[in-house]
DNA sequence: CGTCTCAAGTCAAACGATTGATTATTTCGA
DNA sequence: TCGAAATAATCAATCGTTTGACTTGAGACG
């Protein structure tokens, strides 16, 4: 094993192969590299053989700097510890794994903050390519601009022709289709306003979903999403004259508002109103454990590295929809309505 | 702005800014990292102010080939998704950022992965130092001693010397304290056998607090550290002869356990039995939200990145234990015994 | 006035891999 | 057997920064 001055181990480089054999650095790292020239098979043979003898693997450094790509991606987001975020990253990270990138991950303050980092990610030639989770502040699009660097958006549909989104239409669907399969008909939506993308989106799907079932409306309460706004929607809807049966909550921290709501208000869940709402492994932790509609996160995570990849090596961007549908978990928080 | 023989602006380098003001690349280095020799006042006053002009970042690709160093730190950790990791990794990847160092982040799938992943990241010289969150399999120790690198261990004591935890005695004793405090006699603790470290010294503090308060005992209930293991371990304590009036569950999961299965018992909580568990800031998600004990685990994250930052200052590794202490955190699920 | 010192730079060699241009050797057809 | 073409390899520049060694000129000192 090569060493260094001091005597202490240092990993091989292509100089130590060459050296060993005979032969120039370069003939070695055409055959390592697989481009260029031709080699005779026992040349080749040779090389590959002390390579794997040395325990060889390219400097990154060195390579980097040579061919101007670091072989690394980012992926920057508002916060880790936000389920939905950590699926997401979780997939990417995975996937980048695979496609044999390294991930480096941003966890950003507030949007002032994604530009900087933004900024001082592409001027020290930090990565090749990054996966956006943050929301599209102007500042932070003219830096992608002035500083071109390929990218894509997740989660977020309001950059077009580069972004990917899970079928939030086709869960806000499946949400009213459940809800009337088991027999209810006065339903209700809580989201987000509709300038929250994916909350327009889930929202234009359960309209479709109560439209097709023939019903003329369904009660629609706007609250952010937020633990508070699922209670304060809940406490709202059921004190409405005509109350809903069943009641489809857009996002995982509204459901557990919702339920915490029910609980404190003494109505039963789901006797006499039901709870869908969407998916975070964690809606199993609430009483009665939630009902949901599971989005394919980690999937919409991995695809994001497939499309910065794909533009790496050349392809246009494109706008993706994870092609995995929504798909419901029944746990306790749905059931018939009274009769 | 510098442009490429295509003519797309290209990020300013040092020999920019020497050709515009007529002096030399290494003049312009050593102004702009500070190290070095004397300039004159003028000619380093105009080198900033071009190289801000230009708006000049250093290529970290090329420092890091001539100083051998990366500018980056990693992260290893079995589970993105498990809050506790979670939360970890947000305060390494905030405070990595303060420092300067970009963070890399590696969800690795089982042990075997650990050892194959950390062998790549040192061959390939992508960091400086590493943070492990996983376990400390023999595999990957063998590893870390036959190629070394600056790392610690975090929420592990396993390895000596080199690792950063919080006060889990602590917080087993305040959870001992608080419920004798509220005026409980009869108390269980729930967690995973001594092998796991950080159970053992949970129960060890429950145990002291135990003694500390005159106690004969406690039930102490070993299931592992899930929802199920919560579960079971609940049924099986509420089937005792003489069934606890409060439960220490070591574990956020275990503590979700054993809600359910009071719920599903018909136990009152805290009415009954009052349950304490672990914070994850989902405990508030179960009905009865459950009280906890919060850890620092944010701050575990941190520190994790500042010893190993000192460790590549030179210092000398050294376990941490994190100062800031165990908190309680009141909510629902904990009250008086019942008269 | 000669030399010594110091300030203010410049020079040039790295770091390790990649790659187009070039050279040396072999093969082969006519 | 000669020259062309194919094969097998080497040469040398390059990526952008850092850093120890070296140069130049001016001022200080005895």
């Amino acid at each position: 094993m090569p060493q260094d001055r001091s005597g202490r181990v240092r990993p091989a480089t292509l100089k130590d192969i060459a050296a060993a054999l005979g032969v120039d650095v370069s003939t070695v790292s055409k055959v390592i590299s697989g481009h260029g020239i031709s080699v005779r098979p026992e040349t080749r043979a040779a090389i590959l053989k002390t390579a794997s003898q040395l325990n060889y693997r390219p400097n990154a450094l060195a390579r980097n700097l040579r061919t101007q790509q670091t072989g690394a991606l980012g992926i920057m987001l508002p916060n880790l510890v936000n389920p939905v975020y950590a699926s997401i990253v979780r997939g990417a990270v995975r996937r980048a794994e695979e496609k044999g990138y390294v991930m480096l991950v941003a966890d950003v303050e507030d949007e002032a903050a994604s530009t900087s980092i933004y900024l001082k990610l592409v001027a020290e030639r930090r990565i090749d390519g990054l996966v956006l989770a943050v929301s599209a502040a102007p500042q932070l699009i003219e830096a992608l601009t002035a500083y071109p660097l390929p990218h894509v958006f997740v989660n977020r549909r309001t950059q077009i022709g580069r972004s990917v989104t899970v079928d939030d239409f086709g869960a806000g669907l499946l949400a009213a289709q459940t809800l009337v399969r088991v027999g209810h008909r006065r339903l209700a939506f809580i989201g987000q306003n509709d300038e929250l993308d994916t909350a327009r989106r889930r929202r234009a799907g359960f309209r479709a979903g109560c439209d097709a079932a023939g019903l003329s409306g369904f009660s629609d309460a706007t609250f952010p999403y937020s633990r508070s706004g699922g209670y304060e929607a809940m406490t709202w809807l059921m004190a409405q004259p005509a109350p809903p049966t069943a009641v489809f909550a857009s996002n995982l921290l509204v459901g557990v508002g919702a339920v915490a709501a029910a609980n404190r208000l003494g109505i039963a869940v789901p006797g006499q109103v039901s709870i869908l709402t969407m998916e975070a492994e964690d809606a199993m932790y609430t009483s009665p454990a939630l009902s949901s509609i599971a989005l394919p996160l980690d999937e919409m995570g991995s695809r994001a590295v497939d499309e910065v990849d794909a533009i790496l090596q050349g392809r246009e961007p494109q706008d993706v929809v994870v092609e995995r549908a929504p798909k419901l978990i029944q746990r306790d928080s749905l059931g018939p309505p009274a009769a």
